[in-house]
DNA sequence: AAAATAGTGTCTATGAGACACTATAGT
DNA sequence: ACTATAGTGTCTCATAGACACTATTTT
């Protein structure tokens, strides 16, 4: 025995004395394809929202920490074993943002190139869709549409997390390097460049841009060039200094 | 009774058949004193860490959203009972960050002008102290000193927290008016280019600081000035729109 | 050769830093 | 009058947009 009274107290510590909410975890990973912003969703196969669209997500389990969950949950809900870029978006806690009880998300943001998924995504038995992102509304949840344009909704308050996530990815552009989680190993001024419009939703200046791109130093020339693109092929770049 | 299998399975949900972290809310309220940036510390009166210096904080109740549990904890940890300026900053997860279970901790990020505060902390039933913020370490960590510049300590994470809430700031700077929530209702354009340099802790360039904040659209004029200075007194401006 | 995009060079507009100069308070 | 800071005007430098022009590939 001790006579350390921290030590007796944790000791005597219960935790079931003071009232828990559940704590969970969803990923928005957004994607580039086909020219678009897409964030990757599954229909949820049992209840709660049986049947409708939501982000990969469940519960963090007390021996996991967050990221830990995070990757569980999208090997667990979109099979994806990949390792991914992730961070902590933001916690949602509207008191009934969950019909079962008091639930919060800590939800994480993910980028990836939309080749390392594909195969993933393709094989058919987590029934995932990787859902057109339209924009953010002025309530600030995303605009999501299925491959004809067609709105689709989102379970929970995912949409609102979805808009966030976007929000955060566009801020994050211009002081931190996302954008290469999104391309290839080697890619042209131009992808990037593209990437960048895709993600503000604007269009960008080409002079400046490749300025800007080349004076950063964070681009690293191969020497190499694109092949069979029926004009003029552009160098192929690298990130510099991973 | 109902068919809708919906209703059935939320009727029959129980949570505590999943474990649960208990959720914690700490809060950064960070202010402006003696040319400094402080931040709104107190001396824990109980167990657990009895003794150390913490952030204010609190465990979330099950009716309450977290900016209602930050609110909470303000008045109750540092009587604090003001309304003031405050946001999500991060969700802090290490299994090992409170010996006594798994607490996670949403951190909250709060910014005040000193005067606001200072009638609060002077009646010292609560042990408040604001303690000097001398910078980030390499690890993210902030630096606390005590009046004397003595070092001091944090129980738990919290020099992390407040690491992260010293970045957020600075990151907030350049495009969110968090400036003036550390300022009086009217200052004059030195006070709000001090208020900068405090935050980045670097030194400003005068004359571009003038024509960026006047050019900003941010400030009202208000045609007076200060008094009693020495020298040619300044104009006072207001914060414009909101 | 035509079409299409890559890539270079240069002019201009804008914003930041530097600095000189004037203005106005207290002492 | 002296000191200290407020505030204005202007020059220079760096960066972004605009645009003209050359280069290199496929068809």
């Amino acid at each position: 025995m001790t006579a350390d009274p921290e030590a007796a107290y944790l000791a005597e510590y219960d935790p079931s004395r003071y009232e828990r909410p559940s704590v969970a975890v969803d990923v928005v990973l957004l994607t580039l394809h086909e020219g678009g912003l897409r964030v990757v969703l599954h229909r949820r196969p049992a209840l709660p929202a049986a049947g409708q669209l939501a982000l990969p997500g469940g519960f963090l389990h007390l021996d996991e920490t967050l990221l830990a969950t995070a990757r569980r949950v999208l090997a667990e809900k979109a099979g994806l074993t990949e390792e991914l870029w992730l961070e902590q978006l933001a916690t949602f806690d509207a008191p009934d943002r969950d019909r079962r009880t008091r639930v919060l998300s800590v939800a994480h943001l993910a980028l990836v190139n939309w080749a390392r998924i594909r195969p993933a995504l393709a094989s058919a038995e987590h029934a995932v869709v990787a859902a057109r992102l339209r924009g953010v509304d002025d309530a600030g949840r995303a605009l999501l549409t299925d491959e004809h344009g067609a709105p689709l909704a989102l379970a929970f308050d995912h949409a609102e997390i979805v808009g966030t996530a976007v929000t955060r990815v566009r801020g994050k552009l211009d002081y931190a390097p996302v954008e290469f989680q999104l391309l290839g190993e080697e890619f042209t001024l131009r992808a990037l460049q593209e990437v960048h419009e895709t993600i503000l939703g604007t269009r960008l200046n080409k002079d400046s841009f490749r300025r800007r791109m080349l004076d950063s130093g964070r681009l690293a020339a191969t020497g190499r060039r694109e092949e069979g693109v029926g004009h003029r092929p552009a160098e192929l770049f690298r990130r510099r200094g991973v």
